[in-house]
DNA sequence: TCAAAAGTGTTCGGTTTACACCCATGA
DNA sequence: TCATGGGTGTAAACCGAACACTTTTGA
């Protein structure tokens, strides 16, 4: 079977691409993990400046967006089944036309003038599972504490803005903040994510009987070990009873 | 200056397109704006089924996705300054595989294999403002109930149920419902509007209380005319005020 | 024994719910 | 005068906010 131009034409979609912000929660901060665009386009580059990016793709013509995005985030990070939530289509026709885009996407484009659009999705991950496999990385990539993202490549400021109002907005109504957490964790720490996401303090005795209330968490048996202080019961999220709920009615607000 | 290919080539974004569901209320019922496709592609292709779609077209290459929505939606209706909110970007490959789509994408395309993802947005317009115009569709066009949608092209039911959750989310967090009802409506009106979207019933003097203590209705000096009954109060969303009152909090829940 | 966080109950005020009757209008 | 929806008050249950102290642990 000779490798014809068209299975290249077809194997990728030029003007469609999706971007993830992929969010992480050490227990004291909110974190997004940014890659450095290729370092091998810059090797005959030296004036392009080093800049951080989302990570991103563009689709192939047999893929869903949701599997590009799947993908995507598993070729970066090797994680699979992880939560991922499309939240808005870019597509300002200049997105890409600041004057440093414009001379990166000449070194890694044939056509460098096409339009883009990109679909962005955000996805949350275990921190704690994950910094083992690091060094796993394809291109260097960090953790940047959302406090502290400098100016990124094309409008990917913008789409990581957005990625954190959808955030926020999602966690006021679904459980999803046990994404960020490992398995067994205290109300504590739930708490402290909560408050570093949408950015307001809650009152611990109200905060947890409204979390208990929604019957969402398993008290399990085991307390956390090395703390300076009395170790707290742990719990876990209950998914099985709140697919179960959710069938029935809505079931969680904070 | 001659009309060069390079001109046609980049006018259009042969695999993004932007669809519209349009929502109207007529007191009575939530309806979707259809359009059948094009009539003039058929004239040579009897055997393509007449079949409704939503108002949709590629977007071109010097124009975002908003402005392509809003020309959508301009084009068809006229109506121009009109709620309109992206809502999800759909990509799957198989999108326009039926055995319809296929046909019809024949006669309409020059290359029907080609991969277009859409991206999707809904609209609320007023429809006593709008009905007088309907004339000027461009193309046969209806409001049709969203209990008796039939079979629609593409995955445009998927697409249209799809903004209907969105739109049931929206309603209950912001005071978009006012853009489906006339400048001055009755409060039961508004309460019908929500009872009809959301699906379920509200009890009268609980409904007015709540929606009243958000302070953004405005007690017309005016009653309702020609009815058989006791007139009703008119009242008028006051937009200025909500404006004012988002800077600083969120403010409405239903 | 100290520092640091865990864990818990009660009061108060406001909100939600449920409920029934009189009113104005045009037919 | 009747049918139709407009419009209102109140009591009870419930929920959210605010508040302070005792407990456990490791250092």
């Amino acid at each position: 079977m000779p490798t014809s131009i068209k299975i290249k034409d077809t194997s990728i979609t030029p003007n469609i691409s999706v971007d993830c912000v992929i969010f992480g929660f050490d227990f004291s901060e909110l974190k997004v993990l940014l890659i450095e665009r290729e370092e091998g386009d810059f090797e005959n580059a030296p004036e392009v400046p080093g800049m951080l990016a989302l990570p991103g793709d563009h689709i192939t013509t047999i893929e869903d967006l949701d599997e590009g995005a799947a993908r995507v985030l598993k070729e970066l990070t090797g994680l699979e089944k992880i939560f991922l939530e499309q939240f808005k289509a870019f597509g300002n026709p200049n997105r890409m036309n600041s004057e440093s885009d414009k001379k990166w996407m000449k070194f890694i484009r044939a056509e460098p003038n096409v339009r883009v659009i990109t679909v962005a999705y955000y996805s949350l991950v275990k921190l704690g599972q994950y910094e083992p496999q690091a060094a796993s990385f394809a291109r260097h990539a960090s953790w940047i504490p959302v406090s502290e993202i400098p100016v990124l490549a094309f409008d990917h400021n913008q789409i990581v803005n957005d990625a954190l109002k959808s955030l926020r907005l999602k966690l006021r109504h679904e459980p999803v903040g046990f994404e960020l957490l490992p398995k067994k964790f205290t109300l504590s720490q739930l708490q402290r994510l909560y408050e570093i996401i949408i950015g307001t303090e809650f009152e611990k005795r109200n905060f947890r009987r409204k979390i208990l209330k929604n019957n969402l968490l398993i008290a399990l048996d085991e307390k956390q070990t090395g703390v300076p202080h009395k170790a707290a019961r742990l719990y876990q999220f209950d998914r099985d009873r709140y697919e179960k709920a959710k069938e029935e009615s809505y079931g969680f607000e904070i």
